[in-house]
RNA sequence: GGACAGUUGGGUGAGUUGGCUGAAACCACAUCCCUGCUAAGGAUGCGUACUGGUAACGGUACCGAGAGUUCGAAUCUCUCACUGUCCGCCA
């Protein structure tokens, strides 16, 4: 959740940040007044409140000493009525605030470049040069279907469009890459944890999936819980409502999960293939920070994904988000993008964002500096996606004949 | 899934004949003092959030969550969640 007094002091500096990412001034005009007005509710309610105690303790006290409370008892009925009608007004400004607030973006950082979409992404680095072929190289579709590789009617009988089955050799492939990311995240100082694929509601909340996005989320019916849709969820709450002290941050941690998307709104995007599934396998990095130093634990996060794909020899690009194409909670986001010959382009394969403070507010993770208890800066990124990578490795350690070479650092996994 | 018991501040844990308890005590923690040798003694402070005030210092809310009874609820009622124990089931 963004600043909501920043909002109200600084309002042109806010409105001009989140016009980068696409948001009207009028809605938050709105969310400005919405706050002030709720202010006000509150304060009367106060007032109001106060009275009361004081005339019930008064009230108390003639009990005792069995004075007559006739007529104290008509004044603090009286208010009791008001206190319901103020009250009801507070209700009223409270929700109408929250269901605005808890949709608006996080603020992007000055840095990040102006843009409506990933066109105007703005790239900052390539890294390993694409291998020449002497052949025509094959997307990965046709790759595995020559090796066998995947499965993709049976994962739709199985389940629906969009599910896969990996054999053989891909299933190895699969499992031996997360315990390379797991091994690699484990030696940079990122602690591996384990933890529940699905997660309730407030969790969702907590990071930014609810409650805009539901309908991108897997829910389980008749119960409040969801299918995670990344392990940033339950990484990042782990914390959730808790205050950390100084000294045990930062905290760096890396997990592997599936993750659960219903890609909404991607109909037609990827349908073929591995590249947009309903379930994946991610390895994710998260790290809780002191404010001050989440610039420099994302610099070493991004690193350590392009680090991870420079191991398995697969040349990528790392791309700057413009504020149009940048995420709900994201401040600031590297995308690294592995090139793909098959296709012929750069996906992305890992992302890597800077969220500052505004998870940390709604899922109220604090530390204790000194006295005061302060924000904490939360961060995500994937080292790697699981199946991104398998595709990448597909396609770019092809041979003419449709045989596939097994990266050399895992080589000790298979 | 069934039965019973419980849910209080960072931890342990008082308080449940409704008001004087936002909350004893102990531990932990922080600062200071003493001492000087590795362990101990003393003083003070110490829940969270919002809110008024330059500040000093106030106000409101929170004793698992929500709703209710009442002038007034941690204390009474209801619903839900979670934890523990027993039974059932199960990898």
């Amino acid at each position: 959740m963004i600043d909501l007094k920043y909002l109200q002091k600084n309002f042109d500096e806010a409105s001009a940040k989140l016009s980068k990412k696409g948001v009207d001034t009028e809605i938050l005009e709105n969310l400005k007044s919405l706050f002030a007005n709720l202010k006000e509710a509150n304060s009367s309610l106060e007032i109001a409140k106060a009275e009361q105690n004081k005339m019930s303790k008064l009230f108390g006290e003639y009990i005792r000493e069995k004075k007559d409370i006739s007529e104290l008892k008509l004044k603090v009925d009286a208010n009791k009525e008001v206190i319901a009608k103020l009250q009801a007004t507070a209700n009223e400004a409270n929700s109408a605030l929250q269901s605005i607030a808890l949709a608006m973006p996080n603020f992007p950082d000055d840095s990040v470049p102006e843009g409506t979409d990933e066109d105007d992404n703005v790239e900052i680095k390539k890294i390993l040069e694409p291998r020449i072929f002497d052949f025509e190289p094959k997307e990965h579709w046709a790759l595995a279907e020559v090796n066998g590789w995947i499965d993709f009617e049976r994962g739709v009988k199985l389940a629906k469009s969009r599910f896969a089955v990996l054999r053989g050799d891909a299933a190895r492939l699969e499992r031996a890459l997360i315990s390379f990311f797991l091994d690699i995240n484990r030696e940079k100082g990122f602690e591996e944890v384990y933890v529940p694929f699905i997660n309730n509601s407030a969790m969702l909340q907590g990071t930014g999936q609810l409650p805009k996005f539901e309908d991108d989320l897997f829910k389980i019916e008749g119960e409040d819980l969801y299918l995670i849709p990344t392990s940033e969820v339950p990484l990042t709450n782990l914390y959730h409502d808790e205050i950390l002290t100084a000294k045990e941050l930062p905290i760096l941690l890396t997990s592997y999960t599936p993750c659960f998307r219903k890609e909404a709104g991607s109909a037609g995007r990827d349908t073929r293939g591995m590249i947009r599934q309903h379930q994946f396998d991610k390895v994710e990095m998260v790290a809780i920070t002191n404010p001050n130093e989440s610039e420099a634990v994302f610099k070493i996060m991004v690193d350590n994904a392009s680090d991870i794909l420079t191991r398995l020899g697969l040349p990528h690009r790392a791309v700057e988000l413009c504020g149009g194409d940048l995420g709900f909670s994201a401040a600031t986001t590297i995308d690294l993008e592995v090139w793909l010959p098959g296709q012929n382009k750069y996906r992305e394969i890992s992302s890597i964002s800077n969220t500052r403070d505004f998870q940390a507010r709604r899922a109220k993770i604090r530390f204790k500096d000194g006295k005061k208890n302060v924000l904490v800066h939360t961060l995500n990124g994937s080292a790697l996606a699981v199946g991104r990578t398998l595709v990448a490795i597909m396609e770019n350690y092809q041979n003419e004949d449709g045989s596939i070479e097994i990266p050399e650092v895992l080589k000790k996994y298979m």
